[in-house]
DNA sequence: GGGCACCTAAACAGCC
DNA sequence: AGGCTGTTTAGGTGCC
């Protein structure tokens, strides 16, 4: 140990404090009233189209996490199971969604071999991804185009308010049902393109499910909202309908497959639906139960119908069905591609939901309505389930859910194990949690921080790593390898929003850390005294603890090793798309998009990775570490920055987030770290 | 039950 | 004097 004992100058008196960084934003409200444009016109003037509105969005948010209940179990069917893991928590019947990207049934040179027979060439992605954005090009004209009329009709229907013409009224009325089936055939266009895709394997709709918007499930509302909004209309214009002149009847059964006009677009008004915010919620689980008391149910199985994405074949019984499921859709290489597909639907509805919850406990907190929040919005989600919850997340909540799938306030983290169960109770707990994650399960803190970047930013959730993983990170995620403590400080609060509580609490301990271990080395320095981390020093530690179990061991190895490139892979496009993960409410359909450029890149990350196994051994990347974690001492290298996450931060640093917040303002990046 | 890692809290010292 | 930085100790928890 190098300490110097002297002590320095404060290294940056202009280094913010406590949060107060530009990029700290917190839920960024803009957005939130989108979804409820008329919420301040009085009741009696909310048109039917808003009625239609409001109820279109609850319903498709109920239909959503309806359709990611479904995906997720379509996914556990698909081969991607992990037994292990599932026996390690018996209790938490979860799907876990992002985490069966492990695929840990696929041996390390089956899923090579997959991976070089991929059935999705260059060009055949490039073709998909012409055609989202043809598609997406033409749900824009869609929404504009539908947009005027609405207008049009909207003016209308005012003046028609103004003048009672009734025979106008019916005019208009069936001008609008006109106009309606007019965009119903557009969105059947659109549905046909869809589906196209879906043949192609490219694409998975869920069969029998109507095309379901990905979209506009992202406008947020709260419950209550809508259900007063509900009562409002529906007292309002209950007795205009009474009447007759019912220019209101949108019992279209437009199920609304654009994402582009879902504000506008009518459907079955379904009061039950709204008059229980709640309901939506208990749904998926109603739906598994069903699944578990029926032997013979099969989530891929449905009609005498196979339910495999694109396959539909017919099945007299579910024996023959078992054995079509067998034979057709084995391991090889069109069905892992179709798994993954469908990894990534399920993965981008899950991002949209966490986007939508996040906005709502943004709106409770706004509203103060303390009392309901956590139990709505932060649901203890197991996303990796090789780790258990801590008890108090798991019990905290009685009359929360705690077995709903959909429960997206929470990271998005890779296949990897360990480090992105964060409860969200976890969010207002100040105690200890005793689960910490350093980086001797060689979980890639640098990875699972860079995915979940916005979560933690946001979200008050204590990231499941130790002081001295997340200091190592913040120093090797700084341009020159080296911070003062200050800089310290403003990268903990800068990236996570729990640190900007309780500063005292965890500054302290941030000091005890850098003094008490070995592996942070104090260097004085033109700035004063800036921290390094010595990296050997660190290595020494790691090797701990996991040692005593081959077959997690083994399990790690194998997701580790394949599945890092993919989420690397993934995020390197979310944000070489600039198409932020939680951005949805916006038009368009950003979800092909990025669907389609995720598979892209997870396909050709995968590959490049697999190519390069056992060959690269350059510092900047080492794949073959990871798939041997435990012998780290030979070489100095990190296997967890040394396979491509470190570059995925770096290139976070480069985010506008990142820009304004100057923690390196002396120094401008430095492309050459050593 | 012991060892270890980790967390929290606190006391203390030196410097500005 | 108060804040910041850095060190050290103590007690507690959880895991192996």
């Amino acid at each position: 140990m190098m300490q110097e004992s002297g002590t320095e100058t404060k290294s940056n008196g202009s280094a913010i404090q406590n949060g107060s960084s530009g990029g700290n934003h917190l839920l960024e409200c803009g957005s939130l009233r989108e979804g409820r444009s008329n919420g301040e016109t009085p009741a009696v003037d909310v048109g039917t189209a808003d009625l239609a509105h409001v109820q279109q969005q609850q319903q498709a948010l109920q239909v959503a996490r309806q359709l990611l209940l479904q995906q997720q179990q379509q996914q556990q069917v698909s081969g991607l199971k992990s037994p292990k893991r599932n026996d390690k928590q018996p209790a938490l019947q979860v799907p876990v969604s992002v985490a069966m990207m492990t695929p840990q049934v696929i041996t390390p040179q089956q899923m090579q071999q997959i991976l070089q027979q991929q059935v999705l060439s260059p060009q055949q992605l490039q073709v998909l991804l012409q055609q989202q954005q043809a598609l997406m090009l033409q749900q824009q004209q869609l929404q504009e185009f539908y947009k005027k009329q609405q207008e049009q009709l909207q003016l209308q229907l005012l003046q028609q308010h103004a003048g009672k013409q009734p025979k106008e009224q019916q005019q208009v009325a069936t001008q609008q049902l006109a106009f309606q089936q007019q965009l119903l055939q557009m969105q059947q266009l659109q549905q046909q393109h869809l589906l196209s895709l879906q043949r192609q394997g490219l694409l998975t709709i869920q069969p029998g499910q109507p095309a379901l918007p990905l979209q506009p499930l992202t406008q947020g509302m709260i419950p209550t909202e809508l259900q007063q909004l509900w009562k409002e209309v529906t007292s309002a214009h209950t007795t205009e309908e009474t009447t007759g002149n019912n220019h209101s009847s949108l019992d279209l059964t437009t199920t609304c497959v654009s994402s582009s006009a879902p504000s506008k677009t009518s459907l079955i008004m379904n009061p039950h639906a709204s008059t229980n915010g709640q309901l939506s919620v208990h749904t998926p689980k109603r739906e598994s139960l069903s699944h578990e008391e029926h032997p013979h149910s099969h989530p891929l199985y449905g009609h005498g119908v196979c339910k495999w994405p694109g396959c539909e074949a017919v099945c007299e019984d579910f024996q023959s069905f078992l054995k079509h499921l067998n034979s057709e859709h084995a391991l090889d290489d069109r069905s892992t591609a179709q798994c993954r597909v469908q990894m990534q639907v399920v993965q981008q509805l899950e991002l949209q939901l966490a986007k939508d919850k996040e906005r709502l406990q943004a709106m409770m907190t706004h509203l103060h309505v303390k009392s309901t929040e956590p139990k709505t919005a932060p649901q203890p989600l197991n996303l990796v389930s090789s780790v258990t919850l801590s008890k108090s997340a798991s019990e905290a909540s009685p009359q929360s859910l705690p077995h709903t799938p959909t429960t997206p306030t929470a990271p998005i983290t890779p296949a990897t194990q360990g480090p992105s169960v964060i409860t969200t109770t976890s969010m207002h707990t100040v105690g200890p949690i005793r689960r910490r994650y350093s980086d001797k399960y060689n979980v890639p803190i640098s990875s699972d921080i860079a995915q979940n970047q916005e979560f933690y930013k946001n979200a008050e959730v204590r990231p499941p790593f130790t002081y001295a993983s997340l200091i190592r990170q913040a120093i090797l995620e700084s341009p020159e390898k080296q911070l003062t403590l200050n800089e310290i400080y403003n990268w903990f609060t800068r990236m996570f929003a729990y640190f900007r509580r309780n500063a005292a609490t965890w500054k302290n301990a941030v000091r005890h850390n850098l003094s008490l271990h070995k592996c942070f080395v104090r260097v004085e320095n033109v700035k004063g005294a800036v921290w390094t981390v010595d990296e050997v020093e660190f290595q020494k530690r790691r090797p701990q603890k996991i040692s005593g179990n081959p077959s997690l061991i083994k399990n790690m190895q194998t997701s580790h090793a394949y599945c890092t490139p993919l989420n690397a892979a993934l995020q390197a496009s979310m944000a070489e798309n600039s198409i932020p993960l939680y951005t949805t409410a916006s038009m368009g359909n950003p979800t092909l998009g990025n669907l389609a450029s995720a598979i892209r890149e997870e396909l050709n990350g995968a590959m490049e990775h697999t190519n390069s196994n056992e060959s690269d051994s350059s510092p900047g990347r080492s794949p073959l570490q990871a798939v041997h974690p435990v012998h780290v001492k030979e070489e100095p290298l990190d296997p967890e920055e040394a396979e491509g996450p470190l570059s995925l931060v770096t290139t976070a640093n480069h985010s506008p987030d990142f820009d304004h917040d100057r923690d390196y303002e002396d120094e401008p990046v430095n492309e050459d770290m050593e």
